[in-house]
DNA sequence: GTGGTCTAGACCACA
DNA sequence: GTGGTCTAGACCACA
């Protein structure tokens, strides 16, 4: 039930898993107000270190995504639109790269066709 | 009219040279047979050590993107289809995420259209 | 009435409350031989654990400033002038940081004029 | 030459080490553009782990007092008026502390005549 | 040599 | 049990 990160990716671990947690916020697998899993919790199901997962929890409270209750764990604050907004940013600048290599519009509705087609997740 | 690389992103330098190269032959703008940039020279253009390129060269040669010819340089032996399916993959992954949080298709289909109707780069 | 702690401050909650205390004494708000408020009441004021109230009651006891009469409370000891020993050095300390800052002498006596001439708390 | 820290102090030693970093560049001994020493070397030269310094450092690159260049060292940004204002805030809070547990104003200007008086740093 | 990431593990503050 | 600080030390990216 639980995210994976990859520990051979040129990608941090850290920033891995912040971007894990924003997705499942912004996706409302967690609400304002939830706690999330606590440091250890998550350190141990993903097997890397207390202190990465501490990192990656530091940064989202800084973003303002999350907040710590000392003794209590963290909560979530919220994400508002800036995520989305990310990811369509992230979703234009890889369109212009498959546009560049050549690949057609067709192709492009493929996929989009196949993901937004897909009744599952 | 030479890319950029950003030192504060957590994707090494190194990493985001090779994949800047591989779009750029990808793209056709370097083919089959082209020298690339020297080391010194891209380097130099991108305000990067030697070392940085050097090792982003030494990388795509093992995946036999580029070829080093003692003396004259680092020719493109080519790249295939490959990346482009990378990319498409890429593609799917960042669809998935956006459909996870909520953005619709028409949304998608919006970007989609911007890019692939905008008559420049 | 009653005074406030920053649970996000890196001065821990207990010694805020020992500070918060002892200026109290200091001031003449709790006197020799007055009951302060019982742990689990200032903590409900607080809005804080009742074990955190307990570790800076223990520690005031040790240091001398109050006493533990079973069944009863915590009693006032007194504080003498310690205290204000303290306090002067403290001033010191951050008059000192402010001199190599370059803070000049006239802001300095603003600062006392305004906190000295003010009528109220 | 060189600072020290309070390892038994309840502030914690990364918050002493951004205090001490930030009076030496607001008092001018590192101006903007200067290196500070190297993560490691002071680390070293304070007798605390190369985690804490980095901390330390971490917390006021996101402050915008200093910014890492990667492979050269940490170089000054600035701290502007921010620092002195601060620090007068802390002057005023304790002067308060001081004139409600009955430290008169005579002895208040003894302290900042012996301060301000003092040739020497 | 300099910063960045990560692990392993101790001990403290707080609920 | 939960987060926070700190140590000790490995290995990587970059100049």
């Amino acid at each position: 039930m639980w995210f994976k990160v990859d520990p051979n990716s040129p990608v941090p671990v850290y920033v891995q898993i912040k971007q894990k947690v924003k997705e499942l916020i912004a996706s409302g697998k967690f609400k304002e107000g939830d706690f999330l899993p606590s440091v250890r919790r998550l350190a141990s199901d993903l097997g890397v270190n207390f202190n990465t997962v501490a990192k990656a929890y530091r940064d989202l409270t800084i973003e303002g995504v999350i907040k710590p209750l000392r003794g209590e764990g963290y909560v979530v604050v919220g994400i508002g639109r800036s995520f989305a907004r990310e990811k369509l940013e992230d979703l234009r600048r890889i369109l212009k790269v498959l546009r560049s290599i050549g690949v057609g519009r067709e192709e492009i509705e493929r996929v989009v066709g196949e993901v937004y087609d897909d009744t599952e997740g």
